[in-house]
DNA sequence: CATCCGAATATTGTATACAATGACTGGGCG
DNA sequence: CGCCCAGTCATTGTATACAATATTCGGATG
């Protein structure tokens, strides 16, 4: 089975900046993103030169962005560094996002459309339809992925802020939790599904205090297991 | 009388980017939260060349970061604008601000030291003596925003999260409350003023609810304050 | 007279050259 | 042997030159 609706859904950035300037931009991202380059890593300009394949201002331009926008920490003559988190910050990530994300939520359950709560609807649907078999969730790791952002995102967009969704987007980027969602089991993927049904119940009640603890609750929960898996992998590093 | 104590309290961007870039930074900066710089202008890499006397390279980094920060816009290929802000984004930046102010006292009242209650404390008593006479606040403007400048920052400090703060500053900076606030009257300031005592009464005793509670009041006041402002201000303008 | 086209101009984007600063290495000295 | 200093190399910061893109303004045309 193919799971491909709700493929509109995920808006990416769309900033523009001038051709090259934004690739540069985007190329770096996405490594950090993915982890490619990893925490700490110092990035040098003349390596990225080579990488993006042009000159040196590009790349400049791209570095200041990433430094304001939190990815990387510049030092004055000394360069560029992806940024480490310590278990502190992301506790912090976490507890504003959990702020932030509540609010949404709530602000969503009086406004969200009829068509938004559609699309979480059928996201859910195909949700449980991937964890019905561990087969199939094995299969479709990132398609459940996608669907959980899906999900996150009407939510913001029904809340009707964008200056919220921005820093919402930042946070979550920033938080490692992309990089290690794909580790999370199938118990625990199992349980953020039951939060969307109930958020979803939420929002169709439009219930905003309801909708906001509900959503509280998920990130908590999504922490938990967060921190769970990273004290797991840091027992199996210690072992080795 | 002159009042001076609590100097050390504001913390300005601790920044540090090469001297060159950096000045050229803070120069656009200042301008724009100053109103030099008016919403909607259009900033020229010339003209910023000639104002900062260096080259272009720096005066783009600049700009960047600064677009980054949202206090611009750029479009490229055609240049920098100072960012406008819509009634419905500035609603927007003080629901926000209310959230993630009252998100603040709330872990204040639980973190906050003796000696930043005594900061609080010893603000709000400049602050009344300020109050008491009319000829000494009009003498004082200045140093009454400094003083409810500490008292914010100071919850902020106490709260514990850098990212907090971080996100307080853009959103404050931004909201154009201190370009206006300036034309508060005395019935207003004198309101603040209360909110002050009973913030610094709640964090005293260590309630996160109620810590959290009144400074959202306190938010949500000096926005119904400042729409007022821009309401006259905007019925002046019309009867010219 | 309005409109559309195009050349001239202004402005931004990119590449490169040069300057300044920090890191590294090797030799001299205690 | 260890430490320090100086000189060299690597890397970032700034200035300038050139390219690409937008804007403006004048003239031709309906």
């Amino acid at each position: 089975m193919t799971v491909q609706f709700l493929s509109a859904a995920i808006k990416v950035h769309p900033k523009k900046m001038s051709k090259s300037s934004d690739a540069v931009y985007r190329t770096i991202r996405e490594s950090i993103l993915s982890g490619e380059f990893a925490p700490g890593t110092r990035l040098k300009e003349a390596e990225l030169v080579e990488l993006c394949g042009c000159s040196r201002t590009p790349v400049r331009e791209a570095l200041r962005i990433l430094a304001a926008e939190d990815y990387l920490t510049i030092i004055p003559n000394q360069g560029a560094e992806v940024k480490t988190w310590s278990s502190d910050e992301i506790d912090d990530l976490f507890q504003l996002r959990a702020l932030l994300e509540g609010h949404a939520a709530a602000q969503a359950a009086s406004r969200i459309s009829l068509s938004q709560l559609e699309t979480i609807q059928k996201a859910n649907t195909l949700m449980s339809e991937i964890l019905i078999q561990p087969a199939l969730l094995d299969a479709n790791i990132e398609e459940f992925l996608r669907l959980n952002q899906i999900i996150h995102n009407t939510i913001w967009e029904a809340a009707g802020s964008e200056r919220l969704i921005l820093m919402l987007t930042r946070l979550i980027e920033q938080a490692v939790v992309v990089k290690t969602a794909r580790q999370f089991s199938r118990a625990r993927l199992t349980q953020s599904h039951h939060h969307h049904i109930e958020i979803y119940a939420a929002l169709k009640s439009g219930s905003p205090s309801w909708a906001e603890a509900i959503t509280r609750s998920h990130i908590y929960a999504a922490k938990e297991a967060l921190s769970t898996i990273a004290t797991v992998k840091n027992r199996d590093d210690s072992l080795r």
